[in-house]
DNA sequence: CTCAAATTATTGTATATACAAATATTATAA
DNA sequence: TTATAATATTTGTATATACAATAATTTGAG
């Protein structure tokens, strides 16, 4: 269905203006798909993201800045959301000694192996999205990347 | 800047991921941009997604299952968007006379002033989205479309 | 007609988003 | 060295998201 269909647009001013809607609309689209995949396994799509940050770091920890930075939706409070991972003992997190500001976040043997669960799931999840072929995949991938400019 | 780039990952196992990937962070990317714009009208990105719809209806009402399926997130609890526009004079809710489960929200001459006012700085917003020429724009929403089956 | 099912909207709760302010620590410049 | 700036994290608050439960009304089958 196109986007124009989806919310009972008639017709967009512009090209522009219908990929800026589209964007908004499949990007949610897009989140809903995947956090219906993760919630099962009883942590958010969020959580997930910190999660799979803190494994590519390990077994070095991370910081809050970085994990910051490399979220999908950097308005996203890393702290309540590292607080909520130690809670639920996939990760730990503790003052960087030489550096008092700093915290060191960890992700544990507990979150390593939540994630290699869900990685097993993934699969399905992905065939959800081969309407497009690779090429075309791709092709969305660098118009984006032009996109942000 | 890739996504890659963007978020700090080597590489991506394949075409989907980067796109499902990419297309999450693009979204938020895309909302922050148009959020930023609306906030200093006094709503927010998704009031003023409620009031559009109610515009494409005036001068008949809307009722809340509408609204719903027309924005671009329709996890949005659309009775409290309603309340608060509401609340700023931007829209009217009363029961439908005919069908008493039924609300008509309408959107009133305030509201309706508050979007032109906003209108009048939209291209200034969809100027920074020109990286993209129009059919390059035209191309993602295609793909977008596609991708959503 | 009557009762169950479907529709429409509201409310409740936990989490996340958005943004500003506060706190603590480290770095730097006079 | 001391004051100032920069960095890193936490906290606070208002709004939005996600989802389940409730309540009221209408529809429709028997």
């Amino acid at each position: 269905m196109n986007i124009e269909e989806e919310i009972q647009i008639k017709d967009f001013k512009d090209s522009h203006r219908r990929m800026i809607v589209n964007l908004m609309f499949t990007g949610n689209y897009v989140h809903n798909m995947v956090s219906k995949y993760i919630k099962p396994f009883g942590i958010s799509l969020e959580q997930h993201n910190v999660l799979g940050i803190l494994r590519g770091q390990y077994p070095s920890p991370t910081m809050f800045t970085t994990i910051q930075s490399r979220m999908y939706n950097r308005n996203s409070n890393v702290t309540r959301l590292v607080d909520k991972l130690v809670d639920l003992g996939y990760a730990t997190r503790e003052l960087n000694p030489n550096h008092r500001r700093k915290m060191d976040i960890c992700i544990t043997e507990k979150g390593l192996s939540l994630l290699t669960e869900i990685d097993k799931a993934m699969p399905d999840l992905y065939a959800e999205f081969h309407s497009l072929s690779a090429q075309e995949a791709d092709t969305v991938s660098q118009l984006l990347d032009k996109m942000r400019g």
